[in-house]
DNA sequence: ATGTTCTATGAAAACTTGTTCACTGTCAAG
DNA sequence: CTTGACAGTGAACAAGTTTTCATAGAACAT
């Protein structure tokens, strides 16, 4: 493979941001404007020169279509293994509490060790702003698997005012517990993701910690 | 959300799939000859009816330019609930960086909002002493499906060692791919975990970034 | 019946975009 | 010094593409 000069990698990557953020390809006049050419054709050039060195193909004639060339390679004896660490665009961002276990299904008392392991947690830009409060959650129990959220998971709890078919954690009996939140009318329930449990839990009076967000799995 | 007719559905879905297809949005007249249309203007039409529902964003004078809203449910309706924050058994740790977005499996642009959020990502206390560069990327694409591995999904990267049949972020021609590494002697493979791709993609030169350890997902 | 909305045709306008042509300057190799 | 590759300017062209305009049938509610 040929290398790439310093502009053409530059304009390669600029092309790639693009697509990532706008989810379609510049034009030649974005790619001129951003490197401040004076010419549509300085550009022209330079995706020929991309598209001749393999690593950019270009669909001629249509606008804004390009395909990024994966490795083409045969099956040679040896592989070289690097490591590298994530590209410089990477973003440091806040951190978010842990704040302990939480039951998903029926009371479950048997705090397992004591020892809960610290984690971080994630939180969308969008959210963040309004829920500067979010905190983590690792699940026990089996209550809310057909929500495809297990025992060991950890969800992402974020404060807001739930909606019907949210997943809510909600203190019951001054234990926090992960339900889908049903409203009905004027009553509100809490319903189980589990078949084997009972179908709506009816409640008078109802904390509400957060919405859960998201889940994040051990792979 | 008001509702789509088959015919909207239909355009928006051949939409995705070429995008998913090809890395680049379809003209309208690639969805005129797809449906037959006889004139330009039936697909506008609909075009302007999937904006107006909200689920399409076009970009006005641009070709082959479009964003995919992600889909909001309404029904924000008042509960009598009161709010509460985690325990105070909280504790804050680290934040990690979100390094952008990760390719798994055909390069799939309609990444739903366009902006990638950012995001925190969380980190075993164990795993975050030998692993302090841990770093997380948005997936996109789908070939990471059979692992439970999806589009929009977040995965945690940790540095090291990979072992057979670990799943790794790695640089290909300057892409981050997200497959699983198969060692055969000194061969190795990366392998998507879904049946409809190839089987095996062989690599002579190979950058690892790290091993993915956890993933994230939006309930 | 009547109006409205949705869907579609057919043609053309207007804008966007890739592409080509002619020319200039730089820099290293021969 | 000359040559050739490389990077760029400036202008223009041709094709691609979106968008508008005028028109019309079908479905549907008033």
């Amino acid at each position: 493979m040929e290398e790439l000069t310093k502009k053409q990698r530059a304009i390669l990557d600029y092309m790639k941001a693009h697509v990532a953020e706008h989810t379609y390809w510049p034009s030649i006049r974005d790619i001129q404007a951003k490197f401040r050419f004076a010419s549509t054709n300085a550009v022209f050039g330079h995706l020929q020169a991309l598209e001749r060195k393999g690593v950019l193909q270009r669909i001629p004639g249509a606008a804004r279509a390009y395909k990024i060339v994966p490795e083409v390679l045969g099956d040679t004896s040896e592989t070289v293994i690097r490591y590298e660490g994530p590209g410089d665009d990477a973003i440091a961002f806040e951190s978010v509490k842990f704040a302990g276990s939480i039951a998903a299904g029926f009371p479950d008392y048997t705090e397992s060790s004591g020892v809960l392991d610290a984690m971080q947690v994630p939180i969308s830009a969008s959210s963040r702003r309004r829920a500067p409060e979010a905190f983590a959650l690792r699940v026990r129990g089996d209550s809310m698997i057909d929500a495809d959220i297990n025992d060991g998971d950890t969800v992402i709890i974020e404060p807001g005012t739930p909606k019907h078919g949210d997943i809510v954690a909600a203190l019951i009996d001054g234990e926090t517990t992960l339900k889908r939140l049903i409203k009905q009318g004027s009553k509100v329930y809490l319903k189980a993701e589990n078949q084997n449990y009972p179908d709506l839990i009816p409640t008078t009076s109802l904390t509400i910690q957060g919405i859960a967000k998201s889940v994040m799995k051990r792979i």
